[in-house]
DNA sequence: GAAAATTTGTTCGTATGTATC
DNA sequence: CGATACATACGAACAAATTTT
C-alpha cells in the first residue's frame, strides 16, 4: 500500500476487525485530518485514483469511503466534478445514530429526559449570560408567534420547541446546540404530541418569564425556572411510578 | 427488491443519495429495528444470504453492511458461525466521529469544555440525589488510591480523571455517563498533562469536599462546588483573552 | 492437531446511471 | 446533443480468517 498520503499509524481508539485493508485507509484519512494535512472541501480524489494510490481495488476503496461517509467525514458526488472531497462539519449528523444507540442500550426514555433537562437548563443559564440582542429579537419574535396560535395545539407545540431551540441558540455554544438537537431527535422523533388551551397558556407564560429574565441577565432564576419548567413536562409525560413508557410530551 | 423483511417507507431525516439500493437496504434494517422486528443478537444473515435476500449483488450489500456496522448497528463476524448480527449498543462508539465533526465544524475547545462544566456539574447534582451505598464505596476508594500518589503527577491526574467520572455514573444516568466520555475524548485525546504537587493537593482536597457533598446529598453545594472546581482549571488551561489555544487540562 | 466448511475480505472485468461541460 | 468522468451496480473468482468436524 502506497504510504504517501501520510505515515500510517494505527489509531488508538481500536476498532474491531482494524487490520482490514479498507481500514486501514479510513484510519489513514482520519490521521490526516487531524494532522492538518485535509481539510473540509479538499478533494482527496475519485474510487479510481484513490484505488490506484493505495494500490488496492476499487471495491476495497468503496469499503474504506461507505465508512468515512457514514462518519460523517467525507461526502461524496457523482458525475464528471464528482469524487470524495472532506466534509464540511454537520453535528446534527449523529442524530439519528445516537438515537439508535440509545435504543440499543436499553436507555430508557426517563434517562435521557434527564439529559434534556441538564441540556436546556444549563444552555438557559448560559443564554442569560451571552444572549445577544439579535438572540433577544429572535425570542421575542418567536414568542409572538406562539401567542397566535394558542388554540391550535399543533402549532403551539411547535412554535414552543422553536422557543427552546432558540434559547440553546443563544447561549452561544455549539456543542450543547448539536447535543441538544440530538436528544430532541432521540425522545420526539415523530412529532410532538397535542396541548391542550389551558396548558398552552401556562406554557406561554412560562416562556414570557423565561424571556424577560434571559434579557435581564438573571442566570440562576432563567435555570431554575427552565428546571421546573421541563419537569412540569416530564411529570405529565411520565406518570410518576411508571419510569418505562411515555405518552410523548404535552407540549414544547 | 425483496421488501419482505419489513415494508420500505424512506426514513424522515433525509439521508444524502437516499435513492441508492445500498441506502435503501439500510434504511430497512433501521426501520425493522425501531418497529421491534430485529433487536440485539438477532442474525440477520451472511453477505450471500442478504444478497439472495434482496435480490442485489453482495457488494451492494457489502455497501450496506458498511454503513450499518460505522453506525454501530451491526456487528461482522468472519468463519463458520459469522454473519451479519444486530450489535448490542455502545454508546461510546461515536467518541471519536463526534470529536471528528468537532474538528470539522470549527466548534472551539472553549466551547467543548463549557459544554464539559454543563455535564460535569449538572452529573454532580444528580450523584448527590441518586448515589448509592456501591458508589460511595467507589468514590471512596478512588479517593484513597489519589492520596496514595500526590506526588506523581502522571498517576494522580489519572487518579483524578476516574474520579470524576465515577461522581457522573453515580449519577446514574448511562446518557449522561456516554456525553462525558465522549467529551472528555474529544478534549483530551492524548492523556492529559502533569499536575504539580500543589494543584494536586488543593484538586485532592475539592474531591474529599465533593464526596462529603455528595454522601450527605448536598445536591445544590456539590453542583457549585464542580462548577468553581472546572472553572479554575478552565482558566488554567485556557489563559484568559485567549479562548483560542489551550495548553490541556493541569489535572483530573 | 488437522481437515473441512462457512463467511468475510479482496480482486478483476464489465455494464449502467448520472452529472458536468 | 454528445462527450466525458464519475459513482453505482453486477458476476465470478480467489484469499484469509474462523469455527466445526
Amino acid at each position: 500500500m502506497d504510504k504517501s498520503l501520510l505515515n500510517r499509524t494505527p489509531p488508538s481508539w481500536a476498532p474491531v476487525r482494524a487490520n482490514s485493508v479498507a481500514n486501514q485507509i479510513v484510519a489513514q484519512v482520519r490521521e490526516a485530518l487531524f494532522a492538518g494535512k485535509l481539510g473540509p472541501g479538499d478533494l482527496i480524489g475519485s474510487e479510481k485514483e484513490l484505488a490506484r494510490q493505495f494500490d488496492v481495488s476499487r471495491i476495497t476503496v468503496r469499503d474504506a469511503l461507505r465508512t468515512l461517509e457514514t462518519m460523517g467525514i467525507v461526502e461524496i458526488r457523482v458525475g464528471a466534478t464528482g469524487g470524495t472531497r472532506i466534509a464540511n462539519g454537520n453535528l446534527d449528523h449523529f442524530s439519528d445514530a445516537l438515537a439508535i444507540q440509545f435504543k440499543l442500550s436499553g436507555v430508557t426514555e426517563y434517562e435521557i429526559l434527564d439529559m434534556q433537562i441538564v441540556i436546556e437548563s444549563t444552555g438557559t443559564e448560559l443564554a442569560a449570560q451571552n444572549r445577544t440582542e439579535k438572540d433577544l429579537e429572535r425570542l421575542s419574535q418567536l414568542l409572538d408567534e406562539a401567542s397566535l396560535v394558542l388554540d391550535n395545539p399543533e402549532e403551539f407545540t411547535q412554535a414552543g420547541q422553536k422557543f427552546h431551540l432558540a434559547i440553546i441558540e443563544a447561549s452561544g455554544n455549539r456543542a450543547l446546540v448539536a447535543q441538544f438537537k440530538s436528544l430532541r431527535h432521540v425522545i420526539w422523533p415523530r412529532g410532538a404530541k397535542r396541548a391542550k388551551r389551558e396548558i398552552a397558556e401556562h406554557a406561554y407564560e412560562v416562556h414570557q418569564k423565561l424571556f424577560t429574565m434571559i434579557k435581564e441577565g438573571e442566570a440562576e432564576p432563567a435555570r431554575k425556572l427552565m428546571v421546573a419548567h421541563l419537569s412540569s413536562i416530564r411529570t405529565i409525560a411520565f406518570p410518576e411510578n411508571n419510569k418505562q413508557s411515555s405518552n410523548g410530551p404535552i407540549c414544547c
